[in-house]
Order: structure tokens, then sequence, then C-alpha cells
DNA sequence: GGGTGATGCTGAG
DNA sequence: TCAGCCTCACCCC
């Protein structure tokens, strides 16, 4: 469930599992064996994240890069963790706690040039220390590009996904055809302090919850069911929660989208 | 037990 | 623009 939310959730935990010490680090399916053995017995000095990036950092050697793209997914167990099972790309283990790593995207060791490289192709992360709203201004302002494509896109803003964009844009009544450069300074400001709210409750969530709890009856939204804590992500052909006119979807930057056609004003 | 889709991204063309 | 990566949960038989 990798946005960039997730992503900022795991770095709390494992820094919280991992820093200040001795660390074991195998990779029991062998595409990382490399990595590993150099990794092995070090003691972590912390773990950070940066959009939907994790790096994971050593008293000394290089940093390990991990980016768990569509599939890639992280277990964490205490004493007791189950033997790793056969696509486990990356395990690290202490005294207390272990992490089992699959399917991740990206799984390496990246010296300072590498990391500096990676971080100058993203955009402002709006989980970040200091959230930059003018850098997404600014990026929104170069683009034509339909402002659902520009939000996927990590070089604009990092750390939003396929769900977030669409509640995204409904939250801000904002037609994702709409050119990026077309919002007004107003409506971008309100996008980015959206997405700061969304992602930062989200973050403490685990889990995506965009639902005013008044618009679903229910005063602890984050226990409703998966879909019904969002108002339009795969809800087409469904009532909007807000008006009730039929949700819509449809494909933009090679994934779909949702909308209200009411409650977003097509341009 | 097989088929399919999923919250992502890259590199070839 | 699109195939490919790579794993797992879920659905249907």
């Amino acid at each position: 469930m990798p946005e960039g939310h997730t992503i900022h959730r795991l770095a709390r935990l494992h820094r919280r599992a991992l820093r200040g010490r001795t660390v074991r680090v195998t990779s029991p399916q062998g595409r990382f064996a490399g990595g590993a053995a150099l990794l092995d017995g070090r003691i972590s000095t912390g773990v950070d994240a940066y959009g939907k990036h994790l790096f994971y950092r050593w008293s000394d050697g290089p940093t390990l890069h991990v980016h768990l793209g569509l599939y890639g997914k992280f277990r964490g167990y205490g004493e007791a963790a189950p033997l790793p099972t056969a696509g486990t790309r990356l395990a690290m283990a202490t005294d207390d706690a272990t992490l089992h790593l699959a399917g991740p995207t990206a799984c390496e060791l990246l010296d300072p040039g590498e990391e500096r490289r990676l971080r100058e192709r993203l955009g402002p992360d709006p989980l970040g220390r200091r959230p930059d709203p003018a850098a997404f201004l600014a990026n929104l302002a170069r683009r034509t590009l339909p402002i659902g494509a520009a939000l996927l896109d990590q070089r604009v803003v990092a750390g939003i996904g396929n769900v977030y964009r669409s509640e995204l844009l409904f939250l801000c009544r904002i037609h994702p055809d709409r050119p990026a450069q077309s919002l007004t300074d107003t409506e971008a400001s309100r996008l980015w302090a959206a997405t700061v709210a969304q992602l930062r409750a989200g973050e403490r969530a685990g889990r995506i919850v965009t639902v005013d709890p008044a618009d679903v009856g229910r005063v602890r939204a984050w226990a409703l069911p998966a879909d019904q804590r969002v108002y339009v992500y795969k809800r087409a052909g469904l009532p909007c929660r807000r008006c009730g006119t039929t949700v819509v979807s449809w494909e933009l930057a090679a994934r779909t989208i949702s909308a209200c056609p009411t409650c977003q004003p097509a341009p």
C-alpha cells in the first residue's frame, strides 16, 4: 500500500526498531546477496523517507535505498519471526525485531552522489521536514499537462499516488483534466494544504481515510471498510457521497482516475 | 488451483 | 506509449 504516507510511517517504525542496534542483514532470495553481505553486522544510525523512497543509514558504509513500487511489501515481526519466504529480497534483524522485504522495485546501495541525483529528480515532499508550497506552485505553473497527471509526476510533488490524486482533487473540487497551470494560486495553495493534511492523517492512521466523518455518519471513519473511507477512488458508477451524482472514471496518465462531474466541474 | 489486478516506475522505441 | 518488472491478495472455478 505504498503511497508517501505509508513510506513515512515505515521510516518511523523502522527507525524505532533499528536505530542504535547491530543489524543482521541477509537476502534469503539471493538477489541482494552482495549488498546484504556488505551491510551485515553494521549499526543502524537511522531511517528516513522522501516521497516514496526509504533510506537506511549505517555507522559506516553506503546507504540502503528501498522503493516498494507497486508490489513491494515490508513485514515486521517481534522476536518470534517466521522463516523468510522464497520471495524475501531482504531481511534485517535485531535481537528484538525482524523486517522482511518482498517485491521491491529498488533495493540497492547508494553512494552520496547517487542519492543526491535521486533527490534532485523529486519535487517537494508534503511530509518532509520543511514542506515547500512555493516549489509546488512553481512546478504547477510551468506545466500544461492535466493536474490529474501532474499529481502523479514525482518531479512535481513527491509522495502522491493513484488513490490520493483522485481524492485530493475531489476534496478541492478540481476537475482532473484541467491544465496544471490553469489553477489559480488560491486553488493550488488549497491543493497543497489538503495534500499535507491528508498525507499526515494517512501516516498517523496507517491507512487512507479522506472522508469527513459527517459525510458518512460515523465519527471513527478510519474503522470503516476500505471502500467506505474514500470519496471517489474505485467508486465509478456509485453515487457521490456529497451530492449523489454518479461518480465517473477514465484513464489519465495510464492509470484510472475517478471524479464527481458535479462537485468537480469540467474545464 | 488458475487468473487477475494492485496504492509504481523505468527504459526502449 | 507501452511492455516489463515482481509479489501477493483476492476472486472464481
